[in-house]
Formats: structure tokens, sequence, C-alpha cells
RNA sequence: GUGGCUAUAGCUCAGUUGGUUAGAGCAUCGGCUUGUGAUGCCGAGGGUCGCGGGUUCGAAUCCCGUUAGCCACCCCA
């Protein structure tokens, strides 16, 4: 009986792993420099979670069933709601802000296919009870030093920042009402991968007569790409009262934004485009993609402001920001980029023992040098030394200590840089004393 | 959920108009009489040719179905 993986989901041979770990390892490291506290939670987690943040058609793409215990389940697709749940809980002793990630594997139950699998990892990053656009800017930054910690520059990905705020002030004064927005937006979202004429049959149970002229307008705004044309875009829309305060409001917090970004050293990655709305009704405000500088390809990361969500699912009102990215689409990136490390781990010593009794002096010094935190191997079985060399040398390791009956009765271990053929020997007493210096210089 | 392409050894691939027991390179393992390189020499293991059915005297090869992979659509938290 031949068992093969689950469509969509992936085995990791250490060189993978070892890649994994490195995509792991920048993200956390990342994290940390702007001091994110790291958090968990269930991999396992009930349906109606789920359902209550994104409604029923979502049941369709997870990973669901019933428990022994009768209890509809689902396998995470996303972390925001447990996140949710998990502050919700806490909210009042949470200091605020509350910054907080997670790396962790998400399923979802989709047709795998290029960038996409049905098991796969993210890192997920929020801030929680900071309204202002200092959040926003932080998070934004980070996204954009956490691509940059893999050697991905300006030339290799742009962050696509935008607002649906400001895409409701806009709709607003087209006369639209929430509802309007809102199928508006959904439309909006897909402009890009639908053909015009279709576009204007969408949006004419909205407008009418008007789709088309609409669209323009709308088309108008998406190209806008710069912070002083979108300024004066906004300031000439005919809004009055409350509207046209909330417009100045805004187009201050984006000046605020944008200087925040620019000072910490990334504005240069950041491209106004109000073409992205993020399918998800939830978000609230600042929206933003990260994608390949080409702008082929998936998403490398999303997300935005959800200032309602956590209310939704049961917690106090907390306005959020956060953003996720997934290690599918990132691994395709850097490896089209040859920005995958080689990671090939190898010991920093391996034995070479003559006979029985050498192998058990070598096993003794073995077990000092692992016990003070150094890498050794020693083969399992006698060979020839020449066979024993070439081993040494496909192993990669740094040293060879040889265990030789000859050496021994003089109480030394013979070390060998394997990458220099040079050789020293070492009291055996002193070996523990002197492999830092080892290490440091090799041999000469 | 829909469509296109693909499927031979661990990997990359040969395999003639259908014709004996399906091959190569790489990788793996063993040996080359136990002290310094082996990028050498010799040898071995490993395949119901994705799976199931059909056509045929005979199928890796032709036909149908199915599964999986890749790609695109749908969707994308």
């Amino acid at each position: 009986m031949q068992f093969e993986t689950l469509p969509g989901f992936r085995e990791f041979y250490p060189e993978a792993c070892a890649r994994r770990n490195h995509i792991f390892g920048c993200w956390r490291s990342v994290a940390r420099a702007f001091n994110f506290l790291e958090y968990d939670a269930p991999v396992l987690e009930p349906l109606e979670l789920y359902i209550e943040k994104s409604g029923e058609e979502i049941v369709g793409q997870l990973f669901n069933f019933e428990d022994r215990g009768g209890r509809a389940v689902a396998l995470r697709p996303e972390m925001t709601p447990s996140l949710a749940r998990l502050i919700g809980a806490k909210a009042n002793s949470l200091k605020r802000p509350v910054k907080w990630f997670n790396i962790g594997e998400h399923y979802r139950y989709e047709r795998p296919q290029k960038g996409r699998l049905r098991a796969f990892y993210q890192l997920n990053v929020d801030i929680l009870g900071e309204p202002g656009p200092a959040a926003d800017a932080e998070l934004i930054t980070l996204l954009c030093q956490s691509l940059q910690s893999f050697g991905l520059n300006n030339s290799d990905f742009k962050i696509r920042l935008s607002d649906r705020d400001l895409w409701l002030l806009m709709l607003a004064a087209e006369g639209l009402d929430e509802a309007g927005s809102a199928s508006v937006l959904g439309i909006i979202d897909k402009l890009e991968r639908t053909d015009r004429t279709k576009t204007i049959e969408r949006l004419s149970p909205i407008l009418g007569d008007e789709a088309e002229d609409f669209l323009g307008r709308i088309e108008e705004a998406i190209a806008i790409h710069d912070f002083d044309t979108l300024r004066s875009y906004i300031e000439n829309l005919p809004l009055e009262g409350d509207l046209a305060a909330e417009a100045k409001a805004r187009i201050e917090e984006w000046s605020q934004l944008l200087r925040n970004l620019k000072a910490s050293g990334v504005g240069d990655f950041i491209q106004i485009d109000l073409g992205i709305v993020r399918g998800l009704a939830y978000y609230t405000g600042f929206v933003f993609e990260a994608f390949e500088a080409s702008g082929k390809g998936r998403a490398l990361a999303g997300g935005g402001r959800y200032d309602a969500l956590v209310k939704k699912l049961g917690g106090p009102d907390m306005p959020a920001v956060g953003f996720a990215m997934g290690d599918v689409t990132l691994v395709d990136l850097l490896e089209s980029k040859s920005l995958m490390p080689k990671y090939i781990q190898s010991p920093e010593f391996i034995a070479i023992t003559g006979g029985e009794a050498e192998r058990d002096v070598a096993l003794a010094d073995a077990a000092q040098l692992r016990a003070v935190g150094y890498q050794i191997e020693y083969p399992f079985k006698n060979q020839g030394f020449a066979k024993q060399f070439k081993l040494a040398d496909q192993s990669g390791a740094r040293f060879a200590l040889i265990y030789g009956s000859e050496e021994l009765e003089r109480g030394v271990v013979k070390v060998r840089d394997l990458s220099k053929g040079s050789e020293v020997e070492i009291p055996r007493d002193q070996l523990l004393l002197q492999v830092s210096t080892l290490l440091e210089g090799g041999i000469e």
C-alpha cells in the first residue's frame, strides 16, 4: 500500500525544512525588532467562529467536519478570528497598544495552484487598541522590513496603499448610500481582472445609465499615484458639512501615514493605488497589499485596518490593524530571485577512529564537546582510514579529530582542518580549552 | 466547482509503425586486504511503466474511465 500526501499538503525533507525555518527566522526576528510578542492559538476551532466572521459561504472553503462530540469544527483558515477571541477575553487587562504576531500553519480547502496550497504558513502581525495612522505606519514598515530581510529590495516589491474610508467619501460624493458603496467596492476590487463592458454591466443595477461615466471617474481616481494629486482630488470632491470635514481630516491622516513611512525609510516602496480595496467587507480604513514589482503574480502579503471586527466577534470596541504574509508566494519569489540560501547543516567536528579502543576515547571526547555546545559526529562502525577521510570530507565538517593508536599513546589527538588540509596535534586534556581558538582561526 | 496539459527507478529523462526479460545519467548502498582524499575502478539494490478497465496473439505505446500533479478560471480571509 502506497500512501501519498493529501492534495495541497507538503512534506518537508531536511533541506526544505531548513528553507522553511529560514523564512520563519526572518519573520520572527523582524517582528521582535519592532517588539511584537509572539502568541499562538488552536489549529482546530469551532466552525461557527469562521461563519460568524465571514458568512455561511466560507464553509465551502474550509477543512471542516464533525468531531466525536458532535461539534462542528474546522481547521483554521486564518488567524484573525482566533486572535479576536484571545484579545476579547482579556481586553480589559491588556496593555495597549497590543502588538502581537504569530507564525503558523493554516488550511483552506481549495484547488491547489501556483502560489496557493491547501496547507500553508502565514505570518500574522496585528496592532490592537491604537486608532491612529501611526499603527498603520508601523505595520507597513514592518512588512517592508520583513521582505527586505530576505534580500528583496525596491526593484523587487512594492506596497500598494489604498483607503476604504476615502472610497466611502468619494462614493458618498457620488450620492451612493452605504449599501450601494459596499457593492461598488466589491466591483472595484475585481476591476483589474474584469473587462470593462462586464464591469459596466455590474455597475448598471446600482447606477443605471450613469454607470459608464461613473466608471470613468473611478478609473480617474485609481490612476492617481501621488499624494499631491490625491489631496487636490479629494479637496475638490463635492462634499458638504460633516463629510467635507471628514475628507479634510482623512487627508491629514494620509499625510501623517506617508510622513511616518518616509521617516522609517520605506517611502520608496509605497505606491498610492486606490485600485486595492481588498475583497473583505470588514476592512475599515487603510488597506495595503505587497506585490512583486512587476505587478505579476499573487499578493505577497495583504492587510489593513479592521476597527469593527473584534467587537463583531464578541469582543470590546477595539480598533485594529494587521496583515498576513504567506510562505508559498514568498518562496516562489525568493527562488525566482535566487534569494533562497542553500542551507547545508554540517558539524564542526567529525571523529576518525582507528579501532574499538580509540573509538571509546573519541566517544568520551565527543561527549565533552557536545556538553559545551559543539557539534560533533563520529562513525557508527569501524572503517578504513581512507574511507573515513572521504566521509569526513563529504560531511562538510570543519575539522576531523583523528584518534589513532599512535596518537593516543602520546596522549594527543590530531586535528585536521578539512578545508585547508593542515593538521595540528593537541594534548587531549587541552582539547576543550583550544577548540574555540581552532574554530576562530583554523589551522595554519 | 469548471477547463487545458502531464504521469516510465529517489531525481532528470530515453523507450522505434504495438513485438522477447523496460534502459541511461545522477543519487543510494557494498567492495577495492584499516593512516590522509575516492573528482578513480568494480559491483549491487531499486519499476506490477499513476491506478482500473478495454482493443489485440501481444500494450509503457492505442481507446475509455479514474486519481494525482502543473497551469488557468471561480475564490482568495
